[in-house]
DNA sequence: CTGAAAGCGCTAACAG
DNA sequence: CTGTTAGCGCTTTCAG
């Protein structure tokens, strides 16, 4: 006899089955492999779920099952306010949304902010592989990430472990830049770049503390110049180079301001972020220098507010770089080794770098 | 004896527990419930799970025993390039996800863009609960997420249901901006709007069209709009209303050309967001239209780029407004009726908006 | 086309 | 502090 008394639990494919006099297996067909059983029955089955207010089968019990959760996890170890706020990253996540879309998997965002050192949220986190963006290499959520025995994919890392990577050679685009900015004439320089490690650090970085970096991007990118400009004959140990924990337009000013005031006579700012550039280009407009006939200032990464203000900067794909993440991890293809994708970059020569005015001089008046 | 063999399938807390001698429990434990066991067997159950290669309990497994995923899920009808572009949006997924790094939670983004009619993303997501973001109400995805026995809150929305809602009063904050205008004098007016349903129609919109959208904010905020200027003794229906199913500059460029090019005679052109409007002011600026001396020009939002552009427009806290659904979604008080949160909006008057040029001569020479 | 059996890997009482 | 007992709700061979 049917028991349809209102049950404070829902029902389940077993009361169903129970209720409608058939195998647990016949119900689960009836939703999963329709052609598996007559129109009529699954006709029947699907209506006594509705009357029953069965919604279907519970998607984690199907997950246990079918080792499969239908979704992938992002570790963006950052305060997800910068995310949503920095372009590139934002540009990364469209391109790993997008992927996502279009295999209809989930895209699940892992609570994992800096200062929360619970690692448990990866822990917890019922997903079939994860992407991780730009995130210190001591970082212990990508150590947990690691642990799990789920296919991952690694951005703007160096190789690691054994898993996928995606990512720019961020040391040759960098080393490029700065050749662009050596055949200009420039030798005095300053930099600003973003952070180099957990510990925050707003200030001056020593050689040892640029070699020890553990954001790879930032090391990379901070190595091409280092050897761009030795090879040309600078002392790369005295170029003034200025690190800020946050990444804003407002610590881009702050840090030029340290570089100008270290240095009034740098000829260039060479920035390792177009955010950072930005802020820049505000202090020099503040100080009254021009740019880039009293200042050359250079970003990186190839973000619309850079294309807009014609700053001279390195483009990278970003939205190619998550689309890439995403078809990577989702790929179900061939995963006997590690691969290792490597976008392209792009020099854009803006309006923001010239031959520094003294060179310029004597260009037009001999030396 | 132990068996330290290979395994291809990584270890699970039974094989665990075998290996060490203890019962599941205790190695449950050693994760869950460090207190209740030893720090000595604890330290033991943990070592040995290293060397076997043992991750840690399967997320899936425990959430289907402790019938919590740990996530929750957002559904956002539209392709995700939208969500990632649009300030508004992006504004709301911040907030969303600032309340979800609080709790610890996940946040999924479930794959289900408008093309595809494929509700069974929404099936498959193992969360505790859904977040539903400014969906048309007949949106078959919103009718599948009202169909899992789930908490949900919805935005945007009105009440539908028995679940929480999160949004702003539509109806009376275009009414209050709609009394701005008609008290500098506008009479002649046109009217640029979003999608009002899921079909296309990039063109004018019926009164009929109007009343039955799908979409609840639109619908709301033309009727403001048309409760206002009613009751000022203008025929709405004679008024033009132009809809567009992309959101962006160059919709709202369309639209107002379209709108212009019907009625060059209007005085104010209204637009149910700021995109649009930037847009609007776009094309004015084309046709040598000075806005506000020509025309006048007012969005929708209070996205930081109007606000920049100087746009008359009304203010909602989009980021409040992410936050509220996420704490309401995640409180886990009183449950027992359906919550309704209203957020405030403001009326911002920036320089787009005028008194029309025949009303302010009158001003100046009399009637 | 349908059903019986056998778990997926884990946690939560409740007794010792 | 530790173990026993019972499933969470579902899918999947493999026989009928």
């Amino acid at each position: 006899m049917a028991r349809s008394m209102h049950v404070r639990r829902p029902a389940t494919l077993a009361s169903l089955a129970a209720e409608l006099g058939v195998s647990r297996t016949t119900v689960s067909n009836a939703y999963n492999r329709p052609d598996q059983l007559s129109p009529e029955l699954r006709r029947r089955v699907l209506e006594t779920a509705r009357r029953l207010g069965y919604p279907g089968p519970d998607p984690v019990a199907r997950s246990l099952r079918t080792r499969k959760a239908g979704a992938v996890g992002l570790l963006l170890t950052e305060n997800l306010s910068y995310a949503f706020r920095d372009p590139a990253a934002l540009g990364f996540l469209e391109g790993l949304a997008l992927a996502c879309e279009d295999a209809g998997t989930g895209l699940m965002l892992i609570p994992a902010s800096p200062e929360r050192e619970d690692v448990a949220a990866v822990h917890r986190a019922g997903v079939d592989g994860f992407v991780v963006y730009s995130v210190p290499d001591d970082d212990p959520h990508l150590a947990a990430v690691l642990e799990r025995p789920v296919p991952t994919v690694v951005c703007d890392q160096p190789d690691i472990g054994n898993v996928d990577r995606v990512g720019i050679d961020d040391r040759s685009a960098m080393y490029e830049l700065a050749q662009h900015l050596i055949a200009m004439g420039h030798r005095r320089v300053g930099v600003v770049c973003m952070r180099l490690a957990r510990d925050r650090n707003d200030g001056y970085v020593s050689v040892d503390r640029q070699h020890a970096a553990h954001f790879h991007v930032q090391r990379a990118r901070l190595a091409g110049l280092a050897m761009a400009f030795s090879e040309a004959g600078v002392d790369w140990s005295k170029v003034p180079v200025v690190e800020r924990f946050d990444h804003n337009t407002a610590s881009g000013e702050a840090a030029a301001a340290q570089v100008l005031d270290r240095d009034p006579s740098i000829t260039a700012l060479i920035c390792t972020s177009d955010i950072l550039a930005l802020g820049a280009m505000n202090e020099a407009k503040r100080r009254g220098l021009r740019v880039p006939e009293d200042l050359t200032i250079t970003g990186f990464d190839g973000i619309q507010e850079a294309e807009r203000a014609g700053l001279t900067t390195v483009r990278q794909p970003v939205l190619e770089k998550g689309r890439a993440a995403g078809k990577l991890l989702l790929d179900v293809g061939e995963r006997t080794r590690p691969r290792s994708v490597n976008l392209s970059t792009e020099l854009i020569t803006g309006t923001t770098a010239a031959a520094p005015r003294t060179i310029a001089e004597e260009r037009w008046f001999g030396p």
